[in-house]
DNA sequence: TAGTGGTCTAGACCACCGG
DNA sequence: CGGTGGTCTAGACCACTAT
């Protein structure tokens, strides 16, 4: 039979079609311009639509397309780099940062690993509070902080006027203690519908998840849980940021 | 008509199955322990064969699954903690890290982000190691590391008899140096097909990328990109080795 | 209202793994 | 070999956006 072929393994299609696009993005479009719909490219490429949609996903995963319903799919522009980890350790909500502070409110119950990272019992009195983060103009993360009633005793937040100056009181009580030191984890999740919405996606989009245990006085102070948007940010660590800002 | 739905906002199948399905997996299901095929899956929930495989790949991404053609589907493991930031700053390569050096050749053409971190010409010659990573008896990252010739001038590891010799000779002769700053960005990926391979993967599998930047002598000496499963790890920083690895 | 991406279906075949 | 997940099809309808 002897044919030259050696390993005849298929290559997916959507994988194939994925490397075509890319390259085609490469060197045919521009950032912002508007590919054509779904349906007219599947016919180009000869394939269902399903299945060129699964190259646009992979695409859309890795931040070269941005797709919105009732709109169309563009060529996105390159990831944001946004700073996780600024040479100064300060508590969340210190002067200069990009979060805006939009709730404050206090619960019981508290999910299991946030309360494993506090070292306290899931039923004991937390504040947490709701931030958001706007980069370079674009809404990037959203954030759940964690500070246990007992970390700001005089914290009275629920008597502040606004909802965001609620916010703000816990993050003042918090910064009267002297912050030690903080540790942090990355991970990827999916967007829950709260967070999708703050951050203008669908729920089960991918984002990045951080992690931050602030510990103070020898034990652990508060914890936020930041979901960053995965396909249009790169976090960024240590002296980067300005380097990832141009490497974009 | 005044039926007592308000706001008939219809969730789709596919998360409310993701919501069923997460929330058995917390009350009826141990690590390890198999599912119902996916056909069986979709007939039980009376949906598509194609609507449960879009549940499943939500689970999987978070962790919470792992599927493997011919076997199976499983209840995973808790990701586990991979140091990525360990308090003392060293080179790739220091003695009782992780990573097994795989293989290292030359190259004259690096991809364009690499060469604009390394700040040098994209067709200057460039060593490549290749690295893996193993923590806890699992792959659970591939590395290329980019080391300009430039750097390490004598270094002759065409000659080494072995591939992962090679891959030591390079960075033996980058530890030479010494190590003035590092730093680092996290962004979402898909597995390449060679790091797939590397990470027991299929092509295209979402990993976390890391891309590290070694400065020394005041200008970049070396870049390395390391591809982490980003269904099975935490990237951990800081102090929190521990307490991730306890938090599982 | 027209056009877009998002969801869903009911099939089919393929690649891979185990016994 | 039989059973698993992976790929692919050709449709249909829905939710959203802009005009």
């Amino acid at each position: 039979m002897g044919t030259t072929q050696l390993e005849t393994v298929p290559e997916p299609k959507y994988w194939h079609l994925k490397t075509v696009l890319s390259e085609a993005l490469d060197s045919e479009f521009s950032v912002g311009e508007i590919l054509p719909n779904e349906r007219d490219l599947a016919a180009r490429f000869g394939v269902a639509r399903a299945t060129l949609r699964q190259a646009l996903e992979q695409l859309e995963l890795e931040g070269r397309l941005q797709r919105r319903r009732g709109v169309g799919t563009t060529v996105a522009p390159p990831r944001v780099g946004v700073a996780v980890d600024p040479a100064r350790h300060t508590w969340p909500g210190a002067a200069g940062d990009d979060w805006e502070p939009v709730d404050a409110g206090s619960t019981d119950t508290v999910p299991a690993p946030v309360a494993r990272l506090l070292e306290a019992e899931a039923a004991a009195p937390v504040h947490v509070v709701r931030r958001n983060r706007v980069t370079a103009g674009r809404s990037v993360a959203a954030e759940l902080l964690y500070v246990p009633a007992a970390v700001v005793p005089g914290c009275a937040e629920i008597a502040a006027v606004s909802a965001p100056a609620r916010a703000r009181a816990v993050l003042d009580a918090l910064a009267v203690h002297a912050l030690e030191g903080r540790d942090r984890t990355v991970e990827l999740g999916s967007a829950s519908a709260e967070d999708a919405k703050a951050l203008d996606r669908l729920p089960g989009a991918p984002v990045l998840v951080v992690t931050t245990r602030y510990v103070s006085g020898g034990r652990p102070a508060a914890v936020a849980v930041s979901t960053y948007r995965a396909d249009t940010c790169r976090l960024t660590f240590g002296e980067s940021e300005a380097v990832s800002l141009l490497a974009g």
